[in-house]
RNA sequence: GCCGGGUUACCCGAGUGGCCAAAGGGGGCUGACUGUAAAUCAGCUGCGGAACGCUUCGGUGGUUCGAAUCCAUCACCCGGCACCA
């Protein structure tokens, strides 16, 4: 096993926070000792999974620990889901069926079967333990926490200053997780700086059951392709690990220069010290900026599609982006029937027909912006009339970026 | 249950009788430039073979020559009060 101060420098690269400071070294110190692996907890909802670059920020690290002998176990909160992390906002959510938890779970082993070591990974649902207590035992397991401590917690204390409900069943969420921490023994609980109060809260219940407590690693929010919200599916700026070379490749490209440092920081393993590196020729200038998102672009593929998927995504942006060549392989379509009248297609109903426009009003905008391209040559007026039969075959081309070609 | 505020295009949001297919911003798209699909600048962004033609401003029904704008009613959201404890 690696010495432990690099196994501390792999760990905490990009952390926010490991609370207590020095409780991390101590866990390894001990582990190594005994021979016995940490135990490292991450808590996930059971809704449905979308795993993009800003999810797999907390995977990879768990693939780390890992890596170094360790076990991960993933806690499915699919009883804890009945009360909803009480952030204020949020409603309280419907419980899923059992069905639907299957579902995802399923769903969740493909994803995280491509960032984690399935050997080195448990996964367990919470309604395990939590559904098995009887009141009594609930009633002692919330005795073990007082009223001020929970009320700690600032979207409580926000909302009852500001005289909102708080559900007495919310005031339980903290004490769930934390309770998994005691279950399942963590020796670390990963999660979001959202996930402080929770995590601080296992180490309490775990220092009365008699254990060691938990350390908490506290990981950044990726920011998404957009450069200022947090990546997530439902604001769209995201990155999914399971999205094709090309299209993974050609939105890393996207990101802004600012973004670079965080992404290789968050999302690859290459060396921070070389990372500083080569931002500094890009500072003064030795280096293009391009040149140091394609090797992003590249570690980042290679990470979830392999080394050669990685060098032939970068070949062919070199290829369209760079010299203006057509990309290698596109879709194909055939000429539909319908809109061939007398042997002429009118051009606007041609992008219409092959999908590369909604309606005749985009067509007709998109030519007159100057948009569009057949084998090469721009359509300069909408009222453009194209003979059918030079079509077939013909590649066209709207935008910077989309290519068809039709049959 | 009562009183008040609200519901506008993908999102946020202006608009209180005609000049409104509806300001502004965001997002998206196109072009120029470039170092890339970054940044910057410009244009476009309801539908429509395009004609000041058609359909939009929570639903329905009215008033009016004319309604996103006024009235009635219904639905949902947000405040305050009441009822119930």
């Amino acid at each position: 096993m690696a010495d432990i101060q690099e196994q501390l420098a792999a760990l905490t690269r990009g952390t926010t926070d490991v609370i207590p400071a020095h409780g991390l070294e101590a866990k390894l110190r001990r582990s190594a000792d005994t021979g016995k692996p940490l135990v490292v907890k991450l808590g996930l909802d059971p809704t449905a999974p979308d795993i993009h670059l800003g999810s797999a920020v907390v995977l990879r690290k768990l693939r780390t620990f890992q890596d170094l002998g360790h076990q991960v176990v993933v806690i499915i909160g699919d009883f804890t889901a009945m009360i909803g992390d009480p952030t204020g906002k949020s409603e309280t959510r419907k419980p899923l069926s059992r069905d639907e938890i299957a579902d995802n779970a399923r769903t969740y082993a493909e994803q995280y079967c491509r960032i984690l070591d399935a050997d080195r990974t448990q996964v367990r649902f919470n309604s395990e333990w939590l559904g098995a207590m009887d009141f009594g035992e609930v009633i002692h397991l919330a005795s073990r926490m007082t009223v001020a401590h929970v009320m700690g917690r600032d979207d409580f204390a926000n909302r009852w200053r500001d005289g909102q409900s708080i559900g007495l069943h919310e005031l339980l969420y903290p004490l769930c997780q934390a309770y998994d921490s005691v279950v399942i023994g963590a020796d670390v609980e990963m999660g979001g700086t959202d996930q402080l109060f929770n995590i601080m809260a296992g180490r309490t219940l775990q220092g009365q059951w008699g254990q060691d407590p938990q350390i908490g690693m506290f990981m950044p929010l990726l920011v998404g392709t957009d450069g200022t919200q947090k990546m997530s599916k439902s604001l769209g700026n995201y990155v999914g690990i399971t999205e094709p070379p090309d299209a993974m490749y050609g939105k890393i490209l996207s990101i802004s220069d600012e973004l670079m440092r965080s992404y290789f920081e968050l999302a690859t393993s290459v060396p921070m010290q070389e990372v500083e590196g080569l931002l500094a020729q890009a500072e003064s200038g030795a280096l293009n900026p391009k040149d140091i998102k394609r090797r992003l672009a590249r570690e980042i593929v290679a990470i979830y599609h392999g080394d050669a998927a990685a060098a032939a995504a970068d070949a062919e942006f070199e290829r369209v982006h760079a010299r203006g060549d057509i990309p290698s392989d596109m879709p194909e379509i055939p000429l539909p029937d319908h809109i061939v009248k007398d042997g002429r297609v009118w051009s606007c109903r041609l992008l219409v027909g092959i999908g590369l426009a909604s309606g005749t009003g985009e067509a007709r905008r998109l030519i007159q912006q100057g948009g569009v391209s057949i084998d090469g040559v721009r359509i300069n007026s909408p009222d453009a009339e194209l003979e059918a039969d030079a079509l077939h075959g013909a590649i066209i081309k709207v935008g910077a970026r989309r290519f068809l070609r039709i049959l």
